[in-house]
DNA sequence: CGTGTTTGACCAGCGC
DNA sequence: GCGCTGGTCAAACACG
């Protein structure tokens, strides 16, 4: 069988193409559900809908820095543009926004990724090329959400859409679920385990290239020990253990759903006993995907592990505080993961079909929010020079010297795909 | 050499 | 109890 064991790996590849635009103007205050144009002074994120059928959006990779990174990667191969950066710095901020799953066979809405608007004060999902839900981020009021910069206003939102209903300026935002399948289909209970399930938007397969597959990265280290079809599935499921710490018995799974091929469903089992991991010890095998498996389409669902660099550019930052973030719980998710994730436990879900966004542990959130909230200066201040959509200019200013601490964040990721993507360099 | 992926075999949970 | 299926192990191999 093979049908798309090579699904793994084209899924993150395609993720990074999309459009960024940035352009100066006044940050926003809350957005309006209804989605109207968002103003200006916005770093807009085009995911192109027809290719890459997803829905809601998405750090598909996990990693903060990739996802940030990964619309301007792929801007010039993918007519996506990037224009200069708004003025206002200090308020950017960045939310992923994974579909949140209790079930892999929930049906996506969504046929096409949504044109994203990742602005310092807002991101707007905006729905005009989709018919998922709108989604408005406004980091204003996201302020008050749990996760510090969410807020999503989900009124269209079909069922089975995550919804962050953050009119609830308290401590906590929600997020519910609409609707959802009542059973756990896709995966299987082994032991009344917690599980996580995330569900974020998978790139179609990139025809033109067969290798570089990418893994949806978070900030750990995965390793992969074992992959299996799944019965009643045409994907088979990657199962990899975290690497990032001996003894760690953090655990996810990925795959993509049944039902929409173009999202990734993975699980996340257990937790990490151990804080981030401050340097990524090896780097070996971290790039090779490009190579072997992938060439062979039917190879194997390859997946790919997180990407070193972009790993480096958050030990540089996360080695400057004290890491707490290894809690119990959510400590196994990537940060847009914590926002988004439903702490899974099988027996439960099934009578709780409301996601009660109070439940989800933070314990990614600090350290994501902080980083962000240290970087953006610095980011939207390079996205800034990257206006005219350089991306020579782009790996060139990661090299220079400055601030390497938080400039080599984005660069190093881009590297990383670069390395793997010859389509994406036609610059 | 260290780390990662691949992949067949084995083990264990669950339903019948 | 049996078979099915998912999850894990571990050897072989690849890569830097």
């Amino acid at each position: 069988m093979d049908n798309f064991q090579g699904d793994l790996t084209d899924v993150v590849r395609g993720i990074g193409s999309g459009h960024v635009l940035a352009s100066p103007g006044p940050p926003e205050g809350p957005f309006p559900s209804n989605l109207s144009p968002p103003p200006t002074s916005d770093l807009h994120v085009d995911f192109p809908s027809a290719a890459t059928s997803a829905s809601c959006l998405t750090n598909p990779f996990g990693d903060p820095f990739v996802s940030m990174t990964d619309p301007l990667i792929h801007l010039p191969g993918n007519s996506g543009y990037l224009s200069g950066a708004g003025d206002n710095k200090s308020n950017s901020s960045f939310a992923m926004f994974p579909k949140v799953f209790e079930d892999d066979h929930i049906k996506s809405q969504c046929s096409g990724f949504p044109r994203i608007r990742i602005t310092q004060s807002n991101i707007i999902h905006d729905a005009s090329t989709c018919n998922s839900p709108a989604i408005a981020v406004s980091s204003a009021a996201a302020a008050a959400s749990p996760w510090g910069m969410i807020n999503v206003d989900t009124t269209n939102s079909p069922r089975n859409c995550l919804l962050v209903d953050n009119n609830n300026t308290s401590s906590s935002s929600q997020i519910h679920q609409i609707s959802s399948s009542p059973r756990n289909l896709g995966i299987k209970r082994r032991k009344s385990q917690a599980k996580k399930v995330v569900c974020i938007p998978a790139p179609a397969a990139m025809n033109s290239r067969s290798s570089g597959e990418v893994v949806p990265s978070d900030l750990w280290a995965w390793r992969k020990y074992g992959q299996k079809p799944i019965k009643g599935s045409p994907y088979p499921r990657g199962y990899y253990r975290c690497s990032s710490s001996k003894g760690c018995s953090a655990r996810k799974q990925v795959e993509r759903s049944r039902t929409d091929p173009n999202m990734l469903v993975i699980t996340y089992t257990s937790e990490h006993n151990h804080p981030w991991p401050t340097q990524r010890n090896a780097l070996a095998g971290s790039t090779r995907s490009s190579s072997s498996s992938s060439l062979n389409p039917s190879s194997k669902y390859s997946t790919a592990t997180t990407s070193p660099s972009s790993r480096v550019s958050l030990d540089n930052n996360t080695k400057n505080e004290p890491n707490n973030s290894h809690l119990p719980s959510s400590s196994t998710l990537p940060p847009y993961a914590a926002a988004a994730v439903k702490e899974e436990n099988v027996e439960e879900r099934q009578e709780n079909m409301e996601f009660d966004y109070n439940d989800i542990e933070d314990t990614y959130r600090p350290e994501l929010l902080r980083e962000f909230q240290h970087q953006p200066e610095d980011f939207f201040a390079d996205l800034d020079e990257l206006e005219g959509d350089s991306l020579t200019m782009l790996l060139s200013h990661s090299s220079r010297g400055g601030n390497m601490e938080n400039k080599t964040t984005i660069p190093d990721v881009f590297s990383d795909f670069f390395d793997d993507d010859d389509s994406s360099r036609s610059l």
